[in-house]
DNA sequence: TTAATCATGTAACACGTTACATGATTGC
DNA sequence: GCAATCATGTAACGTGTTACATGATTAA
């Protein structure tokens, strides 16, 4: 229920129509959560019939109106016991989903030589994602500007960024090392 | 479409029931792609109308009859070309997912102590998992006994086992880090 | 002899993805 | 004046999760 509650928590910082929701989303929580937009429109109308969020319809001139959502009373209530319960979700988020190690899992099928290039292909993306993220402190800053509150609440920010570079960097060393063994194996193989 | 190129991975190994099928995925691959029962099962039926497997009826006693699942020739030309067109899924899998980090992302409305216990519950349920994962080694040797052309196989079965190790070591290093940062600050302020 | 678990599945619902629709506004 | 994109969504389908059903066999 993790989208549910990313938008609990967006909107915990103010009113926002589907659309705004959906813009903050991909700037901030997409890193570690990605959703679709027509998926947000959707859990809104979930939320909405739980009692969650109400809205408030805002004509436009030169636009289409828009729906102004916000939290009820209900809504915050849900949004700290989903934060304080933490056992819920850590169990789910120690789980890896990975269909690139599912192909590294077969790739015995594959010759040595397609093997290592998979390996290789992964390792490029890893960089760059790496590289991209060395932007987010930047748009971290830039973002907390723009809510009160903001000392503690980057702290955190700050800390999901972090995460992401200790993330990265572990993949690229593995991928890296990965790409050792194998052509160190098959070197061996034609030294024999 | 992870889920059905893991069966045709394992149905390449040789023809099975969906209830094997099931305890053959949850050794291996349900470390980095889970899936229910049931899903299996209709992934199954699926992949049958798509003439990627067919199933032969085996009639038991004492027992439930069971369908044995095997390759069809076009279930293998899918199987190799998933495996051999990289590309499609690493985009995919350079995504990150987890309710464990939006927490963190949130956990500026929590009290320090509060935030810092979600962290360390995190922490501990990494360490945990860790010391699991030493395990798998024993279970990959086990399992390779089992199928001809082990050698080769096994050799990238222990590529996605180091993967695990190197994952959850840098989960470990990130979560201590954490920690390290939210009490250091917390003192501080005590002492300002 | 009762509880666990083996071996097979089905049904319903929740969540995620892809494709499309509408009409205004802005940039070239 | 034409293309891009802003701002709002809907519809259909694919994938994942939860809960349940059946009857045999094995272990305490």
């Amino acid at each position: 229920m993790s989208l549910k509650h990313g938008i609990l928590g967006l909107l915990n910082y103010g009113s926002m129509s589907g659309y705004e929701l959906n813009s903050v989303f991909k700037e901030s929580l997409s890193f570690f959560w990605s959703a679709q937009t027509s998926q947000i429109y959707r859990e809104l109308e979930t939320m909405e019939k739980n009692g969650w969020v109400e809205n408030e319809l805002v004509i436009q001139e030169g636009r289409p109106n828009k729906k102004l959502y916000s939290l009820t009373d209900e809504g915050k209530t849900e949004y700290h016991n989903w934060l304080s319960n933490s056992e819920s979700d850590i169990e789910n988020s120690m789980k890896i989903r990975s269909a690139f190690l599912m192909r590294v899992f077969f790739a015995g099928e594959l010759s040595d030589e397609d093997a290592i290039k998979l390996i290789e292909d992964y390792l490029k993306e890893c960089l760059k994602t790496a590289e991209r993220l060395t932007l987010v402190e930047g748009v971290i800053d830039g973002f907390s500007t723009l809510t009160q509150n903001a000392d503690k609440r980057s702290k955190y920010w700050k800390l999901t960024a972090l995460y992401g570079e200790a993330y990265y960097t572990a993949e690229i060393t593995w991928a890296k090392k990965a790409i050792e063994i194998l052509r160190g194996e098959k070197d061996e193989d034609v030294n024999n």
